[in-house]
DNA sequence: ATCCAGTAAT
DNA sequence: ATTACCGGAT
């Protein structure tokens, strides 16, 4: 078991390790914060790429706002959103935040005004926003220190023995937020390369050639002697 | 444990 | 034809 130091002098180098390999992402590709809240419920379960679509069709038709999002009919938003898949579910959680936003804070802008600990309590309270949802929209749009856990984290990190795939989103997360500076660029990128180097090689199935991290990972090596 | 659902890669 | 996908609610 590593102590404390250990722990957080192995998250610094396998972040260097990755940024080396992948460089700056830059995330998250969105033009608004409110973009990114919107991305982040679509993107439940469901491939980026069918996102992206979405996100055309709501540009398409101006729905990219708080008020916008109020104002539309239900079903017709749910035909917007189709591409995304779970498109009757998403559409009614995409209705229930933005009523949630105007009720219980009036813009955007107030939301993330106040302490984002306390904020992030109430998101997750609300229907639709889990806790990976809440911190993708606390770090990627409010610019908060809320580091995101992903199916991707809880696959990598067990592999690469520093969680196991059982621990709940809690315990994946304090890892992180208990052995990292609360620095938003530095969570910001950290997940966006965690994200890149599981398309690319820490797939369910994985794919070892050429990865970065070979010699860090619990896995049996695609390339051992 | 099951449901929600479309899309692209394999 | 099967797998995988930047989850969450019941």
């Amino acid at each position: 078991m590593l102590d404390k130091e250990q722990t957080q002098t192995a998250l610094m180098e396998l972040f260097e390790t990755l940024l080396s390999r992948y460089g700056a992402l830059n995330w998250w590709p969105a033009d608004t914060p409110f973009e990114v809240c919107v991305g982040a419920i679509l993107t439940q379960n469901t491939n980026w790429g069918n996102v992206e679509k979405v996100i055309v069709n709501l540009k398409r038709e101006g729905l990219l706002s708080v008020q916008a999002l109020r104002e539309i009919d239900e079903e017709r938003l749910a035909e917007l959103i189709r591409p995304s898949g779970f498109f009757n579910v998403k559409s009614a959680r995409l209705k229930e935040f933005v009523v949630w936003i105007l009720q219980r804070h009036g813009s955007l802008e107030a939301m993330f005004g106040g302490d984002w600990r306390l904020l992030r309590e109430e998101l997750c309270a609300v229907r639709g926003i889990g806790p990976e949802t809440c911190d993708s929209i606390l770090l990627y749009a409010g610019e908060k220190p809320s580091f995101v856990v992903d199916a991707y984290t809880r696959r990598l990190f067990s592999r690469l023995g520093l969680v196991r795939e059982t621990d709940d989103y809690h315990r994946v997360r304090a890892l992180f937020m208990d052995h990292l500076p609360a620095e938003v660029p530095l969570f910001n990128e950290y997940h966006a390369l965690i994200v890149e180097q599981c398309k690319r090689h820490c797939r369910k199935k994985p794919s070892c050639e050429g990865c970065p991290l070979s010699h860090f990972c619990t896995l049996p090596a695609a390339g051992a002697p």
